[in-house]
DNA sequence: GCGGCATGTGGAACCGGTTCCACAACCCGA
DNA sequence: TCGGGTTGTGGAACCGGTTCCACATGCCGC
């Protein structure tokens, strides 16, 4: 069994008070009683006990991050981001991961509790009302990644501003006729990315006098076939669109099989943008947006600390900008 | 501030103890004083601290799960497992990653300290004999996924095997010329998993009489830029090989691009195997090999609690098998 | 020489649970 | 009727830290 404080008092000759003093490096400690303290602390590998501080100091040293589809690379890239600042932050990152609604309504129910947590990371979780309200009760600093709330602090990228810079960057090329392969606009789960960038789309094309057809718009689950069968279907259309914009790369991963499959040329005859840059895009040669991924994850540790030490309230929305990727899948429109 | 087991035993007009008692399910409580007891606590939303749990059960309630480049599909797929695992039974998953040599060493010194977790997860590193000195003095509880020490239990995927699954199901179609395509034999940090599927390549050639030439053995680290340079080399060889197996996914991604850049069709001049069923294998079309990643996450949960609440002791290698997954990449050899 | 203040220190109280001991009340059999 | 066992219960002690208060000591200026 591990040494004690009592037992580091008693062989240094002080008393309890005094070894705590010098394990936290507080002054009023004579250097001479300090060294025998440091001394006897080495001798026995002292380390103090986590449980105890907790328990007195009333903070648990660990901060719960939620999140939604724990496998997304995305989702993983912000842990990363997480990880490796909360560790510079001597904090403990418990990781709880939602995949059903009925976990989900869990998490938000037990996590927000004072007694278990020193802040709250939320993921592509956006709490209902009823929820931030006993986050509210239990004190806790939350911070959302990638979600909207607009009484919480929360760091996110510019879904609207990626939208934008892919309709940008296919309308200089000379694209009029652009479709547009998203996630469901309203998931039960999560959180509508797909619509903002949808949205950042439409706000380009409007500069330009433009809009995208409705039925040239299709949107639906987060798979890779799923976004195969709605472009075959937008591609066969008469007047089919020039420039497709995916959601994700997956998606346009998709989109580009569909494609291949027709015989249509990417991207000769059809240019296509993916959303994540995902170690998959580099290979297939995808444009696609660029995320600060890793960096989301450590803004929002930063502002958590900031919140824990209850620094001053900068803004609540931090965005993070994103940058276009230029590959081998988009070109000039066909002539 | 949260309710405390006091106020409920002062509104329920009872002793601390008996609060205890009702909450932990211990007899000899008379079933009235019971129900009033569940009553206070139901009044006040009453949840023990854990904190407080935690100091007097010498017991934290969470264990620690210690990854090797948590980025990597397949880590992040085990890690789920042990995840969802870890939620039946209670208990916190506190993740701490490694990137470098220093964390590696940073973490396995501090991380088994009894006070601090009830057990540790290690996921693809294992602990030399000085650090695994420290972890029996923890006392902890100790399992292994994806790493092999002779004296810890571990859960491990089929290394040998799959190698050998791979070379037979080329064999099968007539290859006799084998190149493979691995990383470093001794990682600094890690798992010479590589190596383990390397051998199992060779075993089943050997069945044949046949051997891998060592010039068409190229190990380097573990890029897929890497992997191509290092495939396009071999392949330009005289008597190239007409059959690649690859220890991963990223790898055999860059051998196909190899392929492409020479003008080497495949599958028709060239075979490609790889290793890990990544999502990324599933669009190219990349004939891999699957290994059931979340089950050895639950499976090492599963032997984890066992350890933890002294169950008898079962072997200490537990070893999973992999399976085939068959697309595009390996047909027949050429004529 | 003495009041006042800074410095160093021991120890009690506290954080909020669990566990164990003592004891009361009751039941039962002899 | 009484002894012994069972059941239910309150409360003290404990887990191992932190914090605060009281107090001793030494230094300084007037």
């Amino acid at each position: 069994m591990p040494a004690t404080i009592q037992d580091v008092a008693r062989a240094a000759g002080v008393g309890r008070g005094t070894v705590s003093r010098v394990l936290n490096d507080r002054p009023n400690v004579d250097p001479v009683t300090r060294a025998r303290v440091l001394e006897a602390i080495a001798a026995r590998d002292f380390v103090p006990s986590a449980a105890a501080r907790r328990l007195s100091l009333r903070r648990t040293q660990s901060i719960a991050v939620v999140t939604l589809h724990l496998t997304r690379p995305s989702v993983v890239e912000r842990l990363r981001g997480i990880e490796s600042a909360l560790v510079d932050a001597a904090l403990d990152m418990v990781v709880l991961n939602i995949e059903t609604l009925e976990r989900r309504d869990a998490i938000l129910r037990d996590v927000p509790r004072p007694e278990r947590f020193d802040g709250l990371i939320l993921v592509s979780v956006a709490p209902h009302d009823t929820e931030l309200a006993q986050i509210r009760r239990s004190g806790l600093p939350v911070v959302l990644i990638d979600a909207h709330h607009r009484a919480l602090p929360r760091v996110v990228c510019d879904d609207v501003g990626g939208g934008m810079l892919a309709a940008n960057h296919l309308l200089e090329r000379g694209h009029r006729r652009f479709g547009f392969i998203g996630d469901e606009p309203r998931p039960t789960l999560g959180v509508p990315s797909s619509r903002m960038r949808f949205r950042g789309v439409g706000l380009a094309l409007r500069e330009y006098g433009l809009a995208i057809r409705p039925d040239h718009v299709a949107e639906g689950e987060h798979t890779r076939e799923f976004a195969r069968e709605l472009t075959e279907t937008m591609l066969r259309s008469a007047d089919r669109p020039t420039a497709i914009i995916a959601a994700s790369d997956t998606k346009a991963i998709g989109v580009l099989e569909a494609a291949r499959k027709l015989g249509i040329d990417v991207p000769g005859e059809l240019s296509v943008i993916g959303y994540d840059d995902v170690e998959a895009a580099d290979f297939v040669g995808l444009t696609t947006i660029h995320q600060p991924l890793a960096e989301t994850g450590a803004r929002a540790v930063d502002r958590m600390i900031g919140l824990i030490s209850g620094a001053a309230r900068v803004p609540l929305r931090e965005v993070l900008p994103v940058s276009l990727v230029e590959r081998r899948t988009t070109g000039p429109a066909p002539a």
